[in-house]
This record gives structure tokens, sequence and C-alpha cells, in this order.
DNA sequence: TCCCTCCGTGCAACCGTTTGCATTAAACTT
DNA sequence: AAGTTTAATGCAAACGGTTGCACGGAGGGA
């Protein structure tokens, strides 16, 4: 058995709720006291009993990340990851632990369940494993939670932190503008989800009153086909790629077909994927700073623990354009 | 306040044990009071305290996988990640949370705290993450470990779980020959980490009795230089690459100046990374199952948790083949 | 019919910390 | 010097389950 408070107490002679507020810096103790107190500690090797602790204060000093785990992209992708990475960072500087939880729709409990058990203080959720439950659940305690990117219309309600997708879209268009490129098309997987309607948003907003064609991958049975299509009859001379599988895939395309990037097609694509310099061209690419949103939500979920306050708080991170070969600049 | 299992008791007008045991099943209990209870509990939407369980039979439910956050590089790999979604996925099976710590060096004292403080039942932990500290911890207390990874000689003494490393170095290499290929090299980045020098094993073991050349990337301040020599004075026609980033600097320079793969060249790399088949040409993998992985980490460390026995186990998983066009079959 | 088992349940201690309240002694006030 | 504040500490009751032991009653064997 591990030794207790109770064993320092008595070792040192006093009561455990002495040894306790020493842990704890909740009273002022003597100097004495304290260093005699602090020198049992050290020499029985004492570690408070988490869970003990936990039980009397009602606090577990874990916070969960709730995972998209039926997507199993998520897992693939650098985004997510990076993000976990910060996440654990920022959790373990300010004492806190990280519980990586699932909320799959088919096992679904799972997240809820933290919540009603009490596992976890508080709770980081990408939106899309926000149910119905999960929302009145932490509506009605008021518990504490930072969704993970940007909330679909109508779902205001949550703090949230998200990369700055609409703006990344207008850095993505105008560096490409500004290199000689004239009619850029936008790939996303379809415009469903926030942050592709978001970049969508951008796209329209800086080309206003141009050319726009936004291309819907899911949809497209025939890549290129619709590529041959939109560089002869709708002259599209570059592209801006949702994510790195698209930009693999068309540059793939037009390689293939004897196109050369960025001579005859400009491409920059989002997410600063870690073999993207190593492309052919290595790819220009917008930066989302996920080790940044991660840090952001978990400062701003930790806050909401501590002093219940700073609800409803929204942050955007901002991206930034990695400029390399593949929009090179044209000569007019 | 949520309600308690004293609550449900008294709505039954049973006692708080009688409840308990309904909801653990450690006892005998008649099908009318199992009911009653059941209904009472669905009513009041009663769901157990999970901290007051854990500090009342000192187990948590809960088990830590312990990263290397100093290798920032484990985010950016898929291996790493989707152990962690099996992980989690197996252990929430089992009725146990995941909880993510560091193994860094410099924050060091998390993964020992959480045993120390008794946050945990069990831990996941790559060899390279175990300190001396933590190595005794878990040694004097039979504290339930398992290595997500092999560990070096001489630390034979905890259970672990690998991938085939050396099978897989062989598969590739057969495959290969079998290609028609004659001179394949080994890329790595060093012989340090236990996968690599594992790798190099395999390679070695096959090409026994024939020219064999192992070149550390670590080393090589000019890979052009090193390929193009590799090529003319040593005559070698293919290569296996230990990672995703080698395969795609040595493909880049290759092509670069001009040789075609799989013609000229060909290659094989470890790991299925999604990105590998929309390559030019789609490159040929060892594809290690790391989902698997982490899977059967996972049910050794909660088997070991809940019945104290099979300790020091090992288990490697298998490696398979993915055939793309890198290797196609040459004509001799 | 008597004794023994076993089933179903209750009692109460226990798990290790925290914390409100009480207490004492010392240090100020005036 | 008496009264009042303040610092340092102890006491004991929580916190919400779990579990060993005990006990009454029903059923079964002799």
């Amino acid at each position: 058995m591990a030794y207790t408070i109770k064993d320092i107490a008595k070792k040192v002679g006093v009561s455990p709720s002495t040894v306790s507020r020493v842990i704890n810096g909740t009273a002022t103790i003597s100097d004495e006291t304290t260093q005699k107190i602090r020198a049992a500690m050290e020499e029985l090797n004492y570690h408070p009993n988490s869970m003990a602790r936990s039980f009397a204060t009602g606090l577990t000093k874990t916070i969960a990340l709730v995972i998209d785990a039926d997507n199993e992209k998520n897992f693939a992708n650098s985004f997510f990851n990076r993000s976990v990475f910060a996440i654990e960072k920022q959790a373990q500087e300010e004492g806190f632990n990280l519980l990586i939880a699932n909320g799959n729709k088919s096992v679904g409990v799972s997240a809820s369940q933290l919540v009603y058990e009490k596992k976890v203080d508080g709770l980081i959720i990408p939106p899309n494993c926000m149910n119905k439950e999960l929302e009145n659940l932490v509506k009605k305690d008021e518990f504490p939670c930072v969704l993970l990117g940007k909330p679909a219309k109508g779902k205001k309600t949550f703090s949230w932190v998200d990369i700055d997708n609409c703006g990344g879209s207008k850095l993505a268009i105008r560096h490409l503008l500004n290199q000689g490129y004239r009619r850029p098309v936008l790939f996303v997987e379809n415009e469903e989800t926030v942050f592709d309607s978001e970049r969508a948003f951008g796209y329209r907003e800086v080309l206003a009153g141009k050319c726009q064609i936004i291309v819907h991958m899911d949809e497209e049975a025939n890549l290129w086909e619709k590529l041959f299509a939109l560089y002869t009859k709708e002259k599209m001379d570059s592209a801006i790629c949702s994510n790195n599988e698209i930009a693999f895939r068309v540059s793939r395309e037009l390689k293939q077909h004897g196109f050369a990037l960025p001579d005859d097609f400009g491409m920059v694509t989002f997410d600063n994927y870690p073999l993207a310099e190593y492309m052919e061209p290595p790819l220009s690419v917008i930066d989302v700073d996920t080790y940044t949103l991660g840090m952001v939500a978990t400062k701003q979920l930790i806050a909401m623990i501590q002093n219940k306050k700073a609800k409803n708080a929204c942050e955007i991170i901002p991206t930034k354009l990695i400029e390399r070969e593949s929009t090179r600049k044209r000569k007019e």
C-alpha cells in the first residue's frame, strides 16, 4: 500500500488537514511545520491519490478531447494530430490530463458518459460530434465545453475556436492573382462541412463579379474529363485545393496528361502537409496552424473550468501562405 | 446535484448496497428488486459517479498512452495516429478510457505521475519513452504495462507488441527480386532505432552473400550524388525505403534527373501512407498494420490489468505487401 | 421435525482528501 | 489589562460507492 496523507501526518505529528493544506497551499501554515511536512513527503516519496482527491473535490483535473472515429481520415491527416499534441501539452502545463473519447455516433454514449459520470471537467469537441444529448447536457449543467471548429449556423451558443478558413481562402486567391493567374477554380470535397463552405465563401467574396467555379469532388466521377473541360472550355488556369488529397489527385491527373505545374496551371492547397514540399513541384500551401488551434481551445476551456466565465467566447486562428514552386510568377 | 445510489435506494426502498450489487452484478438479487432498481435508475437518469467508484475500488478504468512529444514527427506520421485510434476503440470496447500522457524527457514527470497518483490502471508506452524511474516503478509494483514497439536488447522484461519490421523488410526484398530487380539498396534514417535496425537485419539476411548497401539518410549531405553513384558505380537498380519521406525524396531526385520509375529503378517503401497510391508512379508499400498493433497492445494490457497474468507476453504483427506500379515486373 | 444450505438483503466500515468550524495562543488595540 | 484580531492548527463530517460479514427465511435432506 502506498503512503497516505495520514502517514505523513503521523510521522510529523500533525493532523492530516495540516498536511493537506501544505500540499494545496490553502491556508497559512508555519514555516517550520511546512518544512517538516515537505521533508516527510520527500522521504516517504509520498504522492497524493488523485482519485481520492477528485472524489473529495469533485474535480478531475482532466479534460476530454472527443474524436470523430467514424471518420478514419481524421487520423491520417495532420490537422487533427498536431492539435492533439498541442492540447495535451497545454493541458499538462496547466495541470490537466487529456482523455480521448470516441464521439462515434454508433458508440454514442461515450462522450456523454464522461459528463454524466463526472470523469472529466471539460470537453473539447468537433462540431460534428456534438449531438442533441450532449448539447442538452452541456447547456443544462453549464458544463465547460469548447468546440474545435466553427459550429454550423444556428448553433452559436457554444464557445469555439477555428482556423480562418475564409481568410485562408482569400489569401490563396489573392496570391494566385498576384502571381499572374487569372481564373482560379476552387476544389472542395463538398460544401456541407463548415470549413469547406467558409472556404467557398472567401473564394466568392474575392472573385465577386469575376468568373467563379467551385468543383465538388464528391460529385466528380471522371476527374480528368472535368479538368480538361475546365482548362479548355472555361479557361481556368489555376486551383485552390481544400485538402492535400485533392491536390495530389488533381496534380497527378494534370501531369499524367502532359500539363506542367506551375506553367500551365498554378496550384495552392490548404494544410501544410509535411510532404507538400517534396512534391513536384513543391506545393504552395495555406498553412493552418492547428497547433495554435489546439492550444487556444485548451486555454479557453481551462479558463472556463477555473473561473466559470468567458462563456461563448470564440477565436479565429489566422492562416498564412507558404510560397513554393507550384505558384511561380507567370510571365504575362 | 446529481442523483446518488442512495437516492435510488430510498426510492425503491432497499439499501444502497443492493443497488450497488445490481449495478455491478456482484451478487444474486431477486428479479423483482432488480427490475424496480433498474426502473428507478432509468427514471431518475442515474449514472454512477466514476470518481467515487474509482476511489472505492482503487481502479480507474483508464489506461494511458504515453506519447513522445519531443518528436513532433510522431504526429505527422500516420503510424502513430492509427494506433491511437485503435487503442481508444479497443479500450472503449472493454470499458476503459484512454488518457494521453506526455513522455517528454523535459516534462518528464507526467507519465510516472500517473502511476504514483493512481490515475490510470495501465500504461502503453513506446520503448524510447521508458525511463529509469518509470521502469523501476513498473517493476516494483508490477504495474501493468505494454511497450508499443520492441524494446532494445537487454530490456526484454516487459510485455511488448511490435510490427514485423524484419519480416517486412524480407517481404520487400523478395518482391523486388521476384520482379526482376537484382540489386536493391536499403534506405534508413539510421540504424540506432530498433525498427530501422530490424529492417536492416532482414535485408542482410535475405541478401546474404549478395551485394548489400544500406544508406543512412542522416549522413547523406548530397542525396543526388549518392544516388548517382549507387546507380552508375554500384549498379543498384531498386530501393527499399524505411519511411515515406525518404521515398518521396529519393523518387523526386531520381525523377528530376530524368530517371523513370519503375523502369530505371524500382521502389518499395514502408508504411501504407494514404498518399502513396497517388504518387507517380503509385508506390508499392509494405503495409504496417498499426491499427492491429494498437488493438493488440490494448488487449494485452487490459488482460494484464484484469487477471494479473500474461506478463512478458510479446507479439509481432505481420506486415503485408501492397503491390503498385513502382515495382512493376521488369523485362529481363 | 430438526438441522444445514443457500438465497437475498441490510449494516457499517472503509477508500484518502478536503474543508467548515472550532480552538488555542500569540499579537495587537486602546 | 482587558478586549479584539489574527495566525496556526485540529476535529470531524462529508464526498458516493463497494464489500465483508451477518442475518432471516426458504428449501432440502435426514
